[in-house]
DNA sequence: TAATAGCACGAACATACGTTCTGGTCAAGG
DNA sequence: CCTTGACCAGAACGTATGTTCGTGCTATTA
C-alpha cells in the first residue's frame, strides 16, 4: 500500500512540463509556446518538448489543439491528481447581493427592488452556479443574509454563517424556509411541512423536536433557504 | 428611473469584441487570434479588429502582449464593469477536488498526494476564491469531503453537507480541525485549543460542552476545516 | 469647399510557432 | 553482437498569426 508506485510512467520531466504549462497559463492568461516550455522546463529542443507533450496527451493529462498556436491546456485529470486548484475561467459565477442580517428577533430583510443595477453597497457573495440547483438559478432573485447570534442553532446555523435565500410566500413540503412567527415575534429557519389543519416546523438538527402550529395564519413564510455557507477564519 | 450611464465611448462593436475575447478564452483555454475575433465579432478585416483592440487597450479594458500570438486578455476593469451582466467573473473560481466522504467511524480520507490513483469519482466542487481567506488559497491543497451521517451535529454539520479542508498536522488555537481520536476510533470536527498538558476540543454548537483530552497522543490532527457548505435540495 | 477625425477594407509582409525529419546516445534484452 | 525502445539535438519547413500600409467612406467643422 505504501509502495511508492511510479505514477503511470510520469517522470520529473513530464511533471515539470505539466507544471510549466499550468503556471505559465495562470500567469499570462494564455498558454506557452513549445519553445517557451523548452526554456522553462529546461529542455534543449522543441522536439523534446513536443515528445513529452505527446506522451502527456496520451496519458490524458493535457489536451492539445493541433496546428493552433498555444493550443494547450491541462485536463481535469491533472487538477485532480496533483491536487491543484485551478482558476476556472469558463464557469458561471453568480454574484448574489448581501442585503443584511438575519436575527431571530426581527423579520427577514429583503433586497431593495432593482436587481438590475449592480451598485448595491452592502456587498455581495460569489457562488458558483454549479453549487445551486438549476431551478434556483433560473428563478433568480437570490439574496444573501448573514446570521447574527446563536439563536438559530436548532437549524444548525450559527453566528456568522451566510444563508442564501429566495423570496417565496408558499413553498412545498420539505423545503427549508425562513418564517416569521407573528405571535412570537420571531424569525426562524425550519423545514416546512403542511399537515392539513396544522403546520409542522422541523428543525434541521435531528435531535430536536418539531414545532406544531395549529393556526397557520401565525406562520408567515418569507423565503426559501437555498444554501448555507460557513466560512472559517484563519488567524 | 435610473439613468443608464453610457460606458465611456464603448459602442456595440467594442463590447462585442470584448465579449468574444472573454467567452472564447473561457471556452478554449486560450485567447482567440485576431482573425478569429473578426469572424465572431462580425468584423470584415483583421485591421478593423486590430483597430478596436487598440482602442480597448487605450481605455484599459484589455491587455495586449505585442508580437505574441494570442497575447490578449481582459483586465479587471472589464470584469468589474461587465461582470454582472456577463455573469462570469473570471479568475475567481477554485475547482476543489471532492475526494470522498467523512464519517465519524472512519479516519479522514485524503487526496493522494503521491499523485497516484484517484478512486473517488465524485468530481469536484467550485468555490469562489473570494469566499476563502487568501492564506488558504495561497497554501492550496484544498479538498472537499461529503459528510455522511448525523454524527457530527455537535459540530453543526449535517448529513450531506460538504466540508472544505486543508491537510494539516498542527494547527493554532481556535481553528476548527478534523481529528482522529485513536482511543475511540472516531473522527470528529471540533475547535481546537491546546491548554498546556491537555487539549480542549470545543463543539461548534455553543450549547454543548467541550471535550478535554489529557493524553494528547490520542488526538491526531488530520486537517483544518476551511469552510462548510450546505446545499438545500429542491423537489 | 477643404480639412480633419473616426471608421472600414483588403492585401502584403514579417515573424511567431507547430511540425517533422535526420541523426544521435544509452540502456535493456535476445 | 544486433535490435529495440526511450530519450535527445538541431535544423528545415510550412502554416498561423500579428502588423502595416494604401485606400477608401462619412460626418463634422472651419
Amino acid at each position: 500500500m505504501m509502495a511508492r508506485r511510479k505514477k503511470e510512467g510520469l517522470n520529473e520531466k513530464h511533471i515539470k512540463v505539466l507544471h510549466v504549462l499550468y503556471t505559465y497559463t495562470g500567469k499570462h492568461g494564455y498558454p506557452p509556446t513549445i519553445r517557451e516550455i523548452c526554456e522553462r522546463a529546461e529542455l534543449s529542443s522543441t522536439s523534446v518538448a513536443n515528445y513529452y507533450l505527446e506522451r502527456l496527451e496520451e496519458k490524458g493529462y493535457i489536451q492539445r489543439d493541433r496546428g493552433i498556436s498555444r493550443g494547450l491546456k491541462v485536463t481535469l485529470k491533472y487538477m485532480k491528481e496533483f491536487g491543484v486548484q485551478v482558476r476556472n475561467a469558463v464557469d458561471e459565477l453568480l454574484q448574489i447581493p448581501m442585503v443584511g442580517r438575519i436575527v431571530a428577533s426581527e423579520p427577514v430583510p429583503f433586497p431593495t427592488s432593482d436587481f438590475s443595477s449592480y451598485d448595491y453597497e452592502s456587498g455581495s457573495i460569489n457562488i458558483a452556479e454549479s453549487l445551486l440547483s438549476p431551478q434556483h438559478v433560473r428563478q433568480g432573485n437570490l439574496f444573501a443574509l448573514e446570521v447574527s447570534g446563536d439563536s438559530m442553532i436548532d437549524a444548525m446555523v450559527n453566528d456568522g454563517d451566510v444563508v442564501i435565500m429566495q423570496p417565496a410566500t408558499n413553498v412545498r413540503d420539505g423545503e427549508m424556509v425562513a418564517v416569521w412567527l407573528n405571535d412570537k415575534d420571531e424569525t426562524t429557519l425550519k423545514y416546512f411541512y403542511n399537515e392539513g389543519s396544522r403546520v409542522r416546523l422541523q428543525p434541521a438538527n435531528p435531535t430536536m423536536d418539531a414545532i406544531y402550529v395549529n393556526d397557520p395564519s401565525t406562520v408567515e413564510i418569507r423565503g426559501r433557504v437555498v444554501m448555507v455557507v460557513r466560512q472559517m477564519e484563519m488567524q
